[in-house]
DNA sequence: TTGCCTCGAGATCA
DNA sequence: CTCGAGGCAA
């Protein structure tokens, strides 16, 4: 209701002011202050006002939280600050290395006091706010490099679109872990199957999903949270010296803090803290894996540093992964791209860790006999680090009669080749090298792959096809396939022929760091390739070197030359380069930096 | 490794 | 409608 010599402005103006008061204290405080009518009271008005008088809409109005059109297509954002990843603690010892090694750098004698909170099962989150405005959200990606999904953040009512206060940096970068509380992941299943669709498997999963929706209409259904848990980039403006400090500050600036969060003093007061909350974990309306614990001292957490990925001066300390039994139904050997033979265990399946899990690597013979699995074994599954299934151990009683030992073949599974297993190494190897349809698929596979020669459109089940029907042999057969030959495999209509022999025709121009990664020569990852190209700068430099010139290269030592002169070395392999360069494969010239050091 | 989303395109059926 | 590919997150 508008008061007589009110503006518009003004009443918008003040329609706004009491809108994010009640949101901060719903949403934030979780301490409503009026009944959800009056708020709906205050938004319908405000939206009237908004339609009657549109230049009086704002960016950072509570009625914008919602854009109304989806996004064309996810965009790249770079971190100005990288966004890392943390160190894990498994076990109290581990977690005590932690405290040692924190006291032993920083050279104190006494406790030092952290900062303790729940580590929450979401998606990590950066929030640009410029001005007090949210600008933009963006997802940790690569750490480096994000993308942005601004138009989803925005949804999320407890995230502030405007910061509330003041003393705030004028740019300040939030962030933050957006995640699905375990309720609203019941109801929006339960929504769900109602509406015929499939429920999502794990609240974690759907939140990560939400945000990669291109509208946000949808996305505003779903029910996320925000927690922030920490500054990164800032400018114009300084933010207090202690984590915890800064923490209350972005509480006072109307961000959403986890209420779990304590100032801990010492190694022993935060085990006891990691303690309380497990035995809390159950009833937590989120789900949760861990504590993450930091340095409380922003000035000690400078001291420390950063090692590679991860902070010195946090960690995250997780709960022992969830652990389930199901049945070993056979083990498989697998046949990678260098003819390493992994033994697979094949598993009934059993949901694990918020996934279902039906194969486990057990990465070699010696693994695999040390646990004395066996095919008709009852075992226990686990998701080492929540994400890769492995194998912790056979359920002795459990074993039926008549069980045995599983051997390495004597002959590859795919080619019949001899499965060769060198001295006083873990892997077998078949030894059919390209003979082998297995062998031939992966180096296809990896030849293709986006880091490699990056042809888009040529997937797994297309290089099935290509090697099984004996179309592709190497690498060099692609080029000279044309859109008949494509058209008549499965799956592949006139428009994907047409688009993948335009994708090779397009990779045919690359970099010589990209070929030779491309080549899949054994311990030649990308580093590595691009340090030998930028030494030799040329196919022939490279192929020409002997042992001694490739061990001058930085970072390639002799079982690496040993590797790469072993493949030059083979007849084969350099015929396929011949015919890659015949058909097309180029790329510009490089100037070598051996000649220029010398 | 699994699950999620999106896109393009082929397969299926009315 | 379903599938394959690709990209992303943990």
């Amino acid at each position: 209701m508008g008061q007589r010599g009110d503006t518009p402005e003004g009443r918008a103006a003040r329609l706004r002011e009491q809108l994010r008061h009640h949101n901060y204290r719903y949403y934030v405080l979780d301490d409503p202050e009026v009944p959800d009518a009056e708020y709906d009271r205050l938004m319908r008005e405000l939206q009237a006002l908004e339609a009657e008088h549109p230049e009086l809409i704002a960016p950072d109005s509570p009625t914008q939280r919602v854009g109304h059109t989806p996004i064309a297509g996810f965009t790249e954002v770079s971190h100005r600050q990288r966004m890392l990843s943390l160190d894990n603690a498994l076990t109290e010892e581990e977690f005590a290395e932690f405290d040692r090694r924190v006291r032993e750098r920083l050279e104190i004698e006494g406790d030092v006091t952290y900062v303790a909170e729940p580590k929450l099962d979401g998606a990590a989150i950066s929030l640009l706010y410029e001005d007090g405005v949210l600008v933009r959200g963006a997802t940790r990606g690569d750490g480096a490099t994000g993308e942005d999904v601004t138009h989803n953040v925005r949804t999320v009512e407890s995230i502030p679109l405007r910061l509330r206060g003041e003393g705030y940096p004028r740019v300040l970068e939030v962030r933050g872990e957006i995640y699905m509380p375990k309720a609203g992941f019941r109801q929006l299943n339960q929504r769900m199957e109602e509406e015929g669709g499939k429920p999502f498997v794990n609240p974690r999963n759907a939140a990560a999903g939400s945000l990669r929706q291109l509208d946000p209409q949808l996305t505003a259904q779903r029910p996320l949270e925000f927690y922030c848990y920490g500054a990164g980039f800032h400018e114009s403006g300084d933010l207090p010296g202690r984590q915890s400090e800064i923490l209350a500050s972005m509480m006072d600036w109307g961000l959403r803090v986890s209420s779990r969060m304590r100032v801990v003093v010492g190694a022993d007061a935060c085990t006891e803290y990691f303690h309380e909350l497990g035995a809390a974990r159950e009833s937590l309306p989120y789900e949760i894996d861990g504590a993450v614990i930091k340095v409380d001292d922003v000035g000690l957490q400078q001291r420390l540093g950063f090692v590679s990925r991860a902070p010195r001066w946090a960690i995250a300390w997780k709960y022992p992964a969830e652990e389930e039994m199901t049945l070993l139904k056979g083990v498989e050997f697998q046949v990678g791209r260098t003819g390493a033979l992994t033994p697979v265990a094949r598993l009934e399946p059993v949901f694990v860790g918020g996934a279902t899990v039906s194969n486990a690597t057990l990465h070699n013979m010696d693994e695999l006999h040390r646990k004395d699995v066996r095919v008709g074994d009852t075992v226990i599954i686990r998701r080492a680090g929540d994400v890769i299934p492995e194998v912790v151990r056979v359920v002795a009683e459990r074993r039926p009669k008549g069980t045995r030992r599983v051997v390495m073949p004597k002959r590859c599974p795919v080619c019949a080749s001899e499965v060769v297993r060198a001295e006083g190494e873990a892997v077998a190897r078949c030894s059919g090298g390209l003979i082998c349809p297995a062998q031939r698929k992966e180096a296809l596979r990896h030849f293709a792959s986006r880091r490699a020669m990056d042809i888009e459109g040529l997937g797994t089940k297309l290089i099935d096809q290509l090697v099984d029907e004996e179309i592709v042999r190497t690498p060099a057969d692609l080029y000279s396939l044309d859109e008949e030959v494509f058209a008549g495999l499965e799956r592949m209509g006139e428009k994907s022929a047409a688009n993948l022999v335009q994708s090779l025709a397009k990779s045919r121009q690359t970099t010589l760091d990209r070929f030779l990664y491309a080549l899949g020569i054994r311990e030649v990852g990308e580093v590595t390739a691009g340090s030998l190209a930028r030494y030799f700068g040329s196919m022939e430099a490279l192929t020409a070197a002997d042992e001694e010139a490739l061990e001058a290269v930085p970072d390639v030592g002799p079982i690496v030359a040993r590797h790469v002169r072993a493949f030059f070395d083979q007849q084969h392999n350099r015929d396929v380069i011949e015919a890659l360069m015949a058909a097309g494969v180029s790329w510009p010239a490089i100037e070598p930096a051996k000649d220029k050091e010398l």
